[in-house]
DNA sequence: CATATTAATCGCAATAATACGATTAAAAGT
DNA sequence: ACTTTTAATCGTATTATTGCGATTAATATG
């Protein structure tokens, strides 16, 4: 095995595990970092920036694109960045929900 | 390679990645919710609301243990689990920080 | 004391994620 | 046209994660 059974969850549970995934890898935090750091930058400045390899960066950039935290736009040979505001807030806000539930804090647990 | 290059990101990048892997699936999204719900439970309460086996199941929450996030307290043959309400606040909002950085909503980008 | 209950741990199989060298693709500059 | 610049993709090695059957450990119960 090694497979999550995704069939079993519900479909929130899912979609709150798969944002969380894109901050479960530091690169991807500190690629997140940057780009509100600096507003927009394109992809060598995060080479520079990060340390990792070239195909490494684009990898994780790949991934954030995906789900759409992040927007890439073409100019000449460069690819600019930088978070997808609306989208950003869409993924977040769920996440923030789920974060900021309830805990009732007067009540003992075990 | 494929070994994350810890020693290259700030302390924080890797605290932020780590809390995050937490909630980075499904099944520990369902038995944060499941504790949050019921305030307190045994593992075999989360196996059968779950349906993963109980290893599986056990060993989710030794990650989440481990990082704080829960507690257990040991009762007889029995194991009652619960939201560690102090870690959790401090955990959460470490993330929630991140989440809640400023985005410039107003300059645009690219 | 034998047995049942409950959860942790071990060991393993399988899938997922990470990293990067090599290559490719596409546009810009000369 | 040739070269340079920049980023994506391919292929692959390596490590990490997930899941569970089997076993173990510890307490409770008859």
């Amino acid at each position: 095995m090694g497979l999550t059974k995704t069939e079993i969850f519900t479909e929130t549970q899912n979609e709150l595990a798969q944002i969380a995934k894109l901050f479960a890898h530091p690169a991807r935090i500190a690629i997140l970092q940057h780009l509100i750091a600096v507003n927009a930058c394109i992809c060598g400045d995060l080479v520079d920036e990060i340390g990792l390899a070239q195909p490494t960066i684009s990898q994780h950039l790949k991934e954030l694109r995906k789900m759409g935290l992040i927007k890439g736009e073409v100019d000449g040979t460069r690819v600019c960045y930088c978070i997808d505001k609306i989208q950003w807030k869409n993924r977040v806000d769920a996440f923030k929900a789920f974060l900021d539930q309830d805990l009732n804090l007067g009540q003992e647990c075990c």
